[in-house]
DNA sequence: AAAAAAAGTGTGTTCGAGCACATTTTTTGT
DNA sequence: ACAAAAAATGTGCTCGAACACACTTTTTTT
């Protein structure tokens, strides 16, 4: 029934050569419309595979992929990244398959457009990018377009008509998350939502998830809680944060946009005399220490490393295997305490 | 640097033809001292690492994997694993493998040694089975060790030194999940945990989750909350539960140990006056449903997609790419509420 | 020392797709 | 009608590992 077909065999049924076959299949011309005609008719009734495994022997041709990524040594966020990707070099290593990582400074736009002239002199066939400035990622995805070089893009999600593919998480939904949350874990009373970032690099990202939070309790219509944003910086934190505390003295929750709770964490942990609820992002070293000490209550897992893997993979899988680049693929927003941290961290 | 070096570069480098360095590669002998040695010291120096397309394409060899599952005709909590099968099949339809399926009846050993007869016949390189009976689980994996059939097992964990491998949940550390989200909803108050099967086959399953539930109690020796275990048939609920309800007043939150949330959940709803909180496992569409309707508050996903298809891909890329089969992957406990549900339900 | 056996080594084929090139057939131009 | 050009078709090699088999060298036996 499933017997695998081979071109050789089309060629016998059909009557013809295995060359006129492939010209067949590659609508390379130069067949007689009788001979196509008979071979078409042999491919309507069984169906063919090519294998896969024959063509990538074969073939001689080199797929370069390169990755623009922050380097992890600026932001910890990044680190599970590298280990996706070097995954997906571990995975696809027996092919013809050059996968190479970039790193750019990610609080510097002209160290992103330096590593991407690096990549451009590469000439890959194509690029995964964090797409952290959104001006300068739709600047350097034009240029990627004329060239010839697909472009897949991970993490943050750019508005723009000329990026085709996209792995992360949705947001807002994820707002949403830590919204119900933090609706299970206090009674009532004020919750700050605080973005904490050294730029504004995050500012998208940060609001969707604020977005989300907030339409959870705007639609719950709970009256017993208000709901607060906060803009912090690492250099402010131990000043401001105390003194907004202060000034509210009904704060019973903070949710944090980014990566940075146990930035806040560690503020309140001085402040002996607050209990208050913490939601952050991003299963980083410090913040599973603080879920673990009891000080954050829960994570959102961004799963970092299985996006940079995605991303990589259908990359690999599209050039080796003709595999369709999903237009978007989005990671579930796994909910992590301390009692199935465990088996998330990597 | 990180050239791909083959048998023809390597013989040529140790000044001798393919075929020796072949031998030498897989310990055929017929080798003289001589040559071995020549041949290791530039295996010393460049690290080889054989072409598996080229060995797979070679290779006429067919691999035969038989999943022994549960016919989801009877309980829809296996439809996943049928799906992860599928994708399974799909994954390596470019390889030599065969994946079949074959269904027993849940509810009845004979069937379950009835397919287990039929299986042996087909006489396959490896078997992937959810063992649900343990003694005649063990009476089977006995027969495959001595026919030389690779068994790989998965949902259930058996103790059985005949098994050198599993996927699953721990479903100890579930429970403590499950106890700190209940720990979470209710501020005190009685916490029935319930049992609901047929039949007794999942007497271990369900062990260990209440182990882990009242395990998280104890440990965090909390007064105000009490833990009663109840066991329960499809056919006894309408009647039982609404007396245990009647009997325990106090009874604020319930912790199924199965699918069956849904069962309970519908009981419930019935009783309109009674606000219970309530926390099952797996997301089959009755239990999503509830979970929307916000008469479920958490699911534990125990991805038995995901379960069946790493269980049949350790089997097939241990045959295809000789890679080890792990003797325990456990799956993450993907803790579930209404807001994050959709991302999780394939 | 010659014959026989054993040990060691090299050659050539296979897997299936892809493509270059050689060969055959058809069409066009004179 | 015949050469030349164009179109159609077939042949054969490649990729790398695996293995059968043929061949050569060394060792053992008589």
């Amino acid at each position: 029934m499933d017997k695998k077909y081979t071109i050789k065999d089309i060629a016998q049924m059909a009557g013809v050569s295995k060359g006129t076959v492939d010209r067949v299949l590659h609508n390379r011309g130069k067949v007689s419309p009788a001979a196509l005609e008979k071979i078409n008719e042999v491919l309507n009734v069984i169906d063919y595979e090519p294998n896969l495994i024959a063509r990538n022997l074969k073939s001689t041709k080199v797929y370069r992929i390169c990755v623009l990524l922050p380097d992890p040594v600026f932001d910890p966020y990044w680190l599970p990244c590298v280990n996706g990707i070097q995954d997906a070099i571990t995975e696809y290593k027996a092919y013809n398959v050059i996968i190479e990582t970039h790193y750019f400074n990610p609080e510097s736009t002209k160290s992103f457009l330096k590593v991407h002239e690096t990549i451009i002199t590469q000439s890959p066939d194509a690029v995964l990018l964090a797409p952290l400035f959104h001006k300068e990622t739709v600047e350097i995805i034009k240029q990627y377009d004329e060239l010839g070089i697909m472009v897949n893009t991970f993490n943050n999600q750019v508005e723009s008509s000329s990026i085709k593919s996209f792995v992360g998480q949705d947001l807002y939904k994820s707002g949403r998350v830590a919204a119900s949350l933090m609706n299970l874990i206090l009674p009532k009373g004020q919750i700050a939502i605080i973005h904490i970032d050294e730029s504004l690099k995050n500012a998208v990202h940060m609001q969707e998830k604020e977005r989300g939070f907030r339409s959870y309790f705007e639609e719950k219509n709970l009256p017993d809680f208000s709901v607060t944003t906060l803009k912090l910086k690492y250099s402010n934190i131990e000043t401001k944060l105390p003194a907004f505390i202060n000034e509210n003295p009904d704060l019973s929750g903070i949710f944090i946009t980014t990566s940075k709770a146990y930035q806040i964490a560690s503020t309140l942990f001085n402040l002996t005399d607050k209990k208050i609820a913490l939601i952050g992002y991003d299963l980083i070293d410090k913040n599973v220490s603080f879920l673990n000490q009891g000080l954050v209550h829960f994570l959102i897992h961004q799963n970092q490393k299985r996006q940079a893997y995605l991303g990589v993979s259908t990359l690999v899988e599209h050039f080796l295997f003709r595999k369709d680049i999903p237009e978007t693929i989005l990671l579930p927003i796994d909910i992590i305490n301390v009692e199935n941290a465990s088996f998330y961290v990597s």
